[in-house]
DNA sequence: GGCTGGCCCTGTACGC
DNA sequence: TGCGTACAGGGCCAGC
């Protein structure tokens, strides 16, 4: 499941490989989630930039083609013909005028593709309304200590949304809390908490991003490497271990349809809603 | 306008 | 062994 880490992982690889490349030819999976892809056709790389967990390449003809990887969206690229092109879960591919060919799977369908004006992302709610990159210096804990305190929702269910941060999913959401001591369930918290859980958000994105991204089932790089970073997770799919702060065992619940794992010593019982 | 919950998807794990 | 079911979850959207 990318998300900030593992879509910069990614980006960084594209961004060495595509840029100068044209578009010559493109196919898409029919449904509307991947078909935009084809719209691409015709215009030329210029650079891969990322914003959150989308990806988005700069074209030459003043529009953006944007991915999402969803949950098990991958990326390759096929420099032989018929070795390591489409496959049965390849959703989109360019063929590129150096006779490469970039490849899109997506097993569960989750990712999603768009081509849009520069900088127009209307047709996209969540990138239209996207909260800072969690490196950015305009990221600071007031900033978000605003962003959380301002709703009625779970801290988590928030930090989720992409508003209050750019990037974070369950899994370093549940790092972060966890680093943070700060329930994940609440609907408030203090400036300190807010202070706490901004460092262990930069925390967490910076240790996956170290460790080239976190698999857990399906992420994989551009060059089909596994991230490392599952082997340094102190909270997320820890159910009933031990915390390795303090030793009692982890818990897990599911709210707003997410599971989330915290350790109920460390970061306090539950609230009753 | 804010919030909640359902839906989209398919491989994997597990129980019977 | 084979079948059925639950589960994983990011983003979108209808409905409250």
């Amino acid at each position: 499941m990318p998300e900030l880490p593992e879509v910069e992982t990614i980006r960084r690889q594209l961004d060495a490989a595509l840029p100068g490349a044209r578009i010559v030819a493109a196919g898409a999976h029919p449904s509307a989630k991947f078909a935009p892809a084809t719209d691409a056709e015709g215009a030329a790389i210029r650079a891969v930039r990322r914003r959150g967990k989308y990806l988005l390449l700069d074209l030459d003809d003043g529009r953006e083609l944007i991915v999402h990887l969803g949950m098990t969206g991958a990326f390759s690229i096929a420099t032989d013909r018929g070795e390591a092109g489409p496959g049965p879960y390849t959703r989109a591919w360019w063929e590129l005028d150096d006779g490469r060919t970039v490849v899109f799977d997506d097993i569960r369908r989750f990712g999603r593709i768009a081509v849009v004006d520069a900088g127009d992302y209307r047709s996209l709610p969540t990138l239209h309304e996207l909260g800072p990159e969690p490196f950015d210096p305009a990221f600071t804990p007031k900033v978000l200590w605003e962003a959380l305190r301002g709703t009625r929702r779970r801290l988590k269910t928030q930090l989720l949304s992409q508003r209050p941060v750019a990037g974070v999913g369950n899994i370093y959401a549940d790092e972060a809390f966890w680093s943070a001591q700060v329930h994940p369930a609440r609907r408030s918290l203090t400036s300190a908490q807010a202070a706490r859980l901004h460092a262990g958000i930069v925390e967490a994105l910076r240790r996956g991003l170290d460790g080239g991204g976190t698999t857990l089932r399906d992420y994989r790089g551009v060059d089909g490497r596994r991230g490392e970073n599952q082997f340094h997770l102190a909270c997320y799919g820890r159910r009933g271990l031990p915390c390795q702060r303090c030793g009692s065992l982890l818990e897990a619940a599911v709210w707003d349809g997410r599971t989330t794992t915290f350790c109920r010593a460390c970061q306090g019982p539950t609230p009753r809603r």
